[in-house]
RNA sequence: CGGGAUGUAGCGCAGCCUGGUAGCGUGCUUCGUUCGGGACGAAGAGGCCGCUGGUUCGAAUCCAGUCAUCCCGACCA
């Protein structure tokens, strides 16, 4: 197994090292839990952002933007959502630092404490439901089709670089409806959104389900989700749509007039995916050569590395290497001419090379002399002598295939760690020695669910959307069941 | 918050047991030779040894406290 496809294991340091530092992804800060995004790590996340974002105005979204800090108050009006994030909140309690008298530095001055706290959201729905209120008084108000970028803090335990970091990014979706039926409509719309942009743009494989009620989103009538497979074979939750039902609705009174002229409660989305699709992306495709990113998610898809000893060497190197930079551009491929002369090419391949650069190009002076091309494909490491004819579309070919090859290979993967498990004995056999997503009978009681997670560390990820009905028996209990569920430890 | 460990150069670490004023690898700077898979040599720069206090002629080293980080739990996108 790779050992780089994690952002921390026994070999954590070496990925911390040769990835994060080296490749910028991003360093640990002195603040507690968070994270410091660095260019490279950032472009990444503005390539998510971008194909995400047009997705969601493809589907009638906009943006809008809501305040970071939350009066208290809002927080006890939906019960379940309160108890869901209550223990996580970080609370800003004055408004006013003061000399300290003692002439060291800085303290809280005690005058300026705020009548009520306010809390840094660790999601939005109140302050936004709050505000949607006083917009919508008529069906003709509706549907409401937000989405958000913004960042989230929630004071977590234990804190892990991109996977469950304090504050992280996001985008939340909050949508208002007035039918049941349409906002139902809406959440499987959004989850629909996160697979398609897991299986064909960061070539990740997703199931595609809802929670069980014990992993359901604190407030919601239904949470729906995608699950990925990690290479340890431990599950990842890769994106959530939650049908809200009227809860927040009657939380924050936002009622409206329907065409009957009845006075009735908005139906409620909310749905979201983060920069743990970062850690996602990395711990899906990673060897140990480092990060192998697939070419829609590549910031720079080809790297060209010139080779030459002698000044006019260089020069018709170069020369050669704009030419195939502008006729890739012209195709729509981001190309970096990595033509640096404090490093030497062994350092640059290997440096590309970890920072997953799908597609390397070298051209030295032989390859002038005979109109060639040395090409090197990340994702299988295999080097190859290309003619310099029409190689813009070639490359452009080779990504297609490259983005292909990466989604299989992570789909086979999964296919192979995927097992179907009939009794308790298998169950714990499975998980402890294979890992991976299990099919399993459940009894469908909370009580079991909870108990199979205290004894094995597995929770039940999804009930598969596309699941057929098959009669069996609980997997721990033996008590009938009408389907298989989805079990795996997940980080 | 409970259990375990660790704080020494940008990064990774040794030194601590047995106190005497700090070292290795890598990285960094300069010069020269190199450049088709992380080049080599020489010369350099860089440290309130996490913080506070105590013991001592003398503390990275011993003692007490404190803060921070990491790992295992509870919590979680």
């Amino acid at each position: 197994m790779a050992k780089n496809f994690s952002t921390r294991d026994e070999n954590y340091s070496q990925w911390y090292n040769d990835l994060v530092i080296k490749a910028d992804l991003a360093e640990n800060s002195a603040v507690r839990g968070c994270m410091v995004i660095k260019p490279y790590g950032y472009a990444i996340w503005e390539k998510m952002q971008a194909i995400l974002d047009g997705k969601f105005k493809e589907t009638g979204h906009s943006n809008a933007y809501f305040p970071l800090l939350i009066p208290k108050s809002f927080f006890s009006k939906e019960a379940s959502h309160v108890e869901g994030f209550a223990k996580e909140c970080a609370v800003v309690t004055h408004y006013r630092l003061k000399n300290s008298p003692d002439g060291k530095g800085v303290i809280v001055d005690e005058d300026a404490k705020l009548e009520e706290e306010l809390i840094i959201r660790p999601t939005s729905e109140t302050i936004i439901w709050d505000t949607y209120r006083t917009w919508v008084q008529s069906y003709r108000d509706l549907p409401i089709l937000i989405n958000q970028w913004a960042n989230v803090f929630r004071w977590e335990m234990r804190t892990r670089l991109f996977l469950r970091t304090a504050e992280f990014l996001w985008q939340e979706g909050h949508t208002a409806h007035a039918t049941r039926l349409e906002a139902i409509a809406e959440t499987e719309q959004m989850l629909r959104v996160y697979a398609d942009f897991a299986e064909n743009y960061m070539a990740m494989p997703v199931l595609q389900g809802i929670k069980s009620p014990n992993e359901r989103f604190a407030g919601a009538e239904e949470t729906y989700c995608v699950e990925a497979l990690m290479q340890d074979g431990k599950a990842l939750q890769a994106g959530t749509s939650h049908f809200l039902g009227q809860n927040f609705a009657k939380a924050f009174d936002v009622k409206f007039l329907n065409k009957e002229n009845k006075l009735d409660y908005v139906w409620a989305t909310s749905w979201g995916v983060s920069t743990r699709l970062m850690g996602a992306l990395v711990m899906t495709h990673s060897d140990d050569h480092g990060l192998v990113l697939p070419p829609k998610m590549a910031p720079i898809q080809v790297v060209i590395v010139p080779i030459s000893r002698k000044p006019e060497e260089f020069a018709a190197v170069s020369e050669k290497a704009l030419e195939i930079k502008k006729a890739l551009l012209a195709k729509g491929v981001s190309v970096k001419f990595d033509d640096r002369d404090t490093y030497t090419p062994g350092y640059k391949f290997a440096e590309h090379e970890f920072r997953g650069v799908p597609i390397r190009l070298a051209i030295g002076p032989r390859d002038i002399q005979n109109g060639t091309v040395e090409l090197a494909r990340r994702d299988t490491m295999e080097k190859e002598t290309y003619q310099m004819t029409d190689i813009e579309n070639k490359i452009v070919h080779l990504l297609e295939n490259i983005q292909q090859n990466l989604y299989n290979k992570a789909a086979t993967f999964r296919d192979d760690n995927t097992h179907y498990v009939n009794t308790w004995a298998e169950f714990v056999e499975t998980l402890d020695n294979r890992g991976g997503f299990i099919y399993a009978h459940w009894d469908g009681t909370p009580e079991t669910e909870q108990k199979i997670k205290e004894e094995t560390k597995a929770t039940i990820r999804l009930i598969p959307i596309d699941g057929k009905k098959e009669a069996g028996k609980c997997v721990l209990t033996g008590k009938p069941s009408e389907r298989r569920v989805v079990f795996a430890r997940a980080y």
